[in-house]
DNA sequence: GTCTATAATTTGATAGAC
DNA sequence: GTCTATCAAATTATAGAC
């Protein structure tokens, strides 16, 4: 059918990804697209906003699925965070620092200046975390204890991409991936101690000097 | 003297933090500032990214102070960390989620499309990280553990600052905050020990059984 | 649905009087 | 140094033929 509809989403998820919503023309996504003009307006008679807010959730929704492929149900969260980061360092650095996360850069942008399109990196961002949480649910984790990690496993990620895109240097990505997996074993081993020592349920006791 | 470029890169650097870099018009830069648009070709004759560089190496360095308030010398670094999140998330709050990071919204904008700017953010992030390092080397760890848990707390706070924004619920950066401070007790933990118990300064030895 | 021409506005930047 | 008028180009968006 419409595959012109597709390509304009696609070619605007790749100019976001590298540009940013305010520094992606129309014009340069209709180019990049091999699209007419007036097809833009066909698709999205709202215009770019429109464009924007389904790119966006086009895009998130695949990286998404892209997490969910790492967190697989039985996979083993520590190493699923190692070899997550890892392969997101990789592909940073050969993409020469333009791929990394498809939505950051206009979610910051957007963030104060359009309410339809910070919702929908909103979404996103959320349904990332569900993700997240579900898998670490799944391994023994309480919903909050998920959801405090899983915050935290998106801000190394997200932050370490700034910081290998600024400095050209994706080894910080795979330094915060190598936290991450640091974060979730400790998660899972206090699980495991608490299961396994019922003392461990009254945090008074760990007052006690140290052994 | 000219108080006029002051308030040019002043202007610049609360425009560049909310909408970023191609959001940011001239004209509306020599507006928020009130001063004549001719003045803004006299005192930065490159234009726009002379500005732009200038305003990012002014922000960084504002912001890489308020770091240094918080990890000044003698001060716990754990409890530095948890103030600094809160604090951070706090103004986020309080600024209805407009001010976060000065920068990292112009960082991934040009870190593709120019040079010069990308250039300026990566020496100012370079020297927030320096700022941390040094803090954590005089509590203790090495250069190489300091530098690998400044790229944590850097990370931390950059993700949870876009999470914040986007999802408009500042907690995300005090939950990023409680995972920073953790990552921080450990590291000093693990310098503890190393230091109070030889053996473990050969990891092969941690391979033994669990007592 | 496709494509072109063009409108209307805004962009970054300059010239030149004061 | 200040300020205004203005430029050329790029921006988003529309009209209308095909």
């Amino acid at each position: 059918m419409s595959g012109t509809r597709d390509r304009l989403i696609e070619a605007t998820a790749e100019l976001f990804r590298r540009q940013g919503y305010h520094g992606t023309g129309v014009k340069q996504i209709v180019e990049t697209a091999r699209a007419p003009f007036g097809s833009m307006y066909h698709f999205f008679p709202a215009g770019k906003e429109e464009l924007g807010a389904e790119t966006i959730r086009r895009s998130g929704a695949i990286f998404g699925q892209l997490i969910g492929y790492f967190y697989a149900a039985g996979t083993d969260p520590v190493a699923a965070t190692r070899m997550f980061f890892d392969a997101a360092a990789q592909t940073v650095h050969e993409s020469d620092y333009a791929d990394a996360c498809p939505i950051a850069t206009v979610a910051l942008e957007v963030a104060s200046m359009s309410e339809p399109l910070r919702l929908a990196t909103a979404e996103v961002f959320e349904s990332w975390l569900t993700t997240l949480d579900t898998h670490l649910v799944e391994a023994g984790l309480t919903k909050t204890q998920a959801r405090k990690l899983s915050v935290s496993l998106f801000s190394l990620l997200e932050g370490s991409f700034i910081l290998a895109r600024a400095t050209r240097d994706h080894t910080h990505v795979r330094a915060a991936g190598r936290a991450a997996a640091a974060a979730v074993r400790t998660a899972l081993e206090k699980r495991a101690t608490r299961r396994a020592d019922p003392a461990e349920r009254f945090p008074e006791s760990r007052r006690s000097p140290a052994t």
